[in-house]
DNA sequence: TGGCTAATGTACGAAACGGTACATACAATG
DNA sequence: CATTGTATGTACCGTTTCGTACATTAGCCA
């Protein structure tokens, strides 16, 4: 028991570690497929750039496609715990779309991994994303909670009744989306760079413009 | 010269036609390509979907990124055609908004193929379609046309006039390509189709609103 | 502490894949 | 209508890539 303890305790140390040769290929797995696709990806690639070897994949994942899918589920997991800390009862209905607007903003900004390999994914039209049950309506904790904040905007007359929580999101993870998955042939053809902080500040303030001028016009 | 004429006449019934096996490879591999992305796309499978063979892939394009390359290109500019055909000039600032903010909108759901194209290339950062020098600033008359309009929208009062042409062309885009580029995983997990025309008529119409209820915003 | 199983490493195989050498046939041209 | 270069087809090569058979070791537990 005690010895039990001690080597959970140091077990950075430990040569043999299921946990953290797991995790460790989950996470380079989930950089290699965003940088290079599904296809594009080389499971030998993905075994270098960690300590373990190749064999590892097959032992965990079974191969490279249940590794993918396992990286999706991972990926999409982080999204909802992230969602479920936005917070927004405790401001007027105004300021709690336009918080959402922002912090959906950030929230991409900060994780392109993430949007790459969304985009990745609608590539192969979503066929593996499909096979992970678990992932089913994992889009229903963003819409209540949209759908809250609406409901309190139209009781209170502040917010136009009209519009449905799905289009709202749809309108901010558009703008969102776009902005990182985008950013190269965009940045390319208009000669804009959308990474850089003062234009993607400008961005994020035109996001909130744009979402509360459509929530409370007339 | 009689018989240049009538051999260049019914060259469909011609068994050697540079032309058109140049075409017929740039048709299959553009579909291809968008359906597989570069990685995914099997050069033997585009030869074996053509009446060719793979050796005119070597032979016309140098290999397979350069049929890469000229599928984008290609791609692209029927893109600036189309946009080109989009006059506007006509019709009062508010109308002129809505009316690019729409056709951009049908364009988009009309070539899919197009907007995934551009979702392969910018999974590899748009390091191909910075080769292709023919398509820098390939975004300026888009965003010109827009600026016409804003400037006379500024002039008579009826738009506001603190509105880069190029933040309006983004929203747009962001809005228009998601709906095609994001079908998929979005449908999944909202359980909504964006291809079904109803849904398709009123994102539509919803688009109008928010671009328009943005620029009139006071 | 010794054995047993989970975990890991090595080395290799088969098929897929991009690319090419070589042969050949069609069609414009003089 | 012979010639010549463009266009096309075939067969093949070397490498890459996913996957696996087999050997081995670390660590837990009786």
């Amino acid at each position: 028991m005690v010895d039990t303890q001690r080597s959970a305790e140091r077990s950075e140390e430990r040569l043999r570690d299921a946990e953290r040769t797991r995790a460790e290929l989950l996470e380079v797995a989930t950089e290699v497929f965003s940088e290079q696709g599904y296809s594009g990806a080389r499971v030998d690639e993905i075994a270098e750039r960690t300590r373990t070897t190749k064999r590892m994949i097959y032992y965990y994942f079974g191969g490279k496609e249940g590794l993918y899918l396992a990286v999706l589920e991972a990926a999409y997991r982080r999204i909802r715990e992230a969602e479920q800390e936005l917070h927004a009862d405790h401001l007027a209905p105004v300021d709690a779309v336009r918080r959402i607007a922002e912090l959906t903003f950030d929230h991409h900004h900060d994780h392109p991994g993430f949007i790459r390999l969304v985009s990745v994914e609608n590539i192969h039209n979503g066929q593996h994303l499909k096979k992970v049950e678990s992932l089913r309506d994992l889009g229903t904790p963003a819409a209540s909670l949209l759908d809250d904040v609406l409901a309190r905007g139209r009781a209170s007359g502040e917010l136009r009744g009209d519009v449905d929580a799905v289009d709202v999101h749809m309108l901010i993870s558009s703008y969102c989306v776009f902005q990182v998955a985008n950013a190269a042939t965009f940045g390319f053809l208009f000669g804009r760079d959308m990474l850089t902080p003062d234009v993607r500040e400008r961005h994020r303030r035109i996001l909130g413009d744009i979402v509360v001028g459509w929530l409370t016009a007339h």
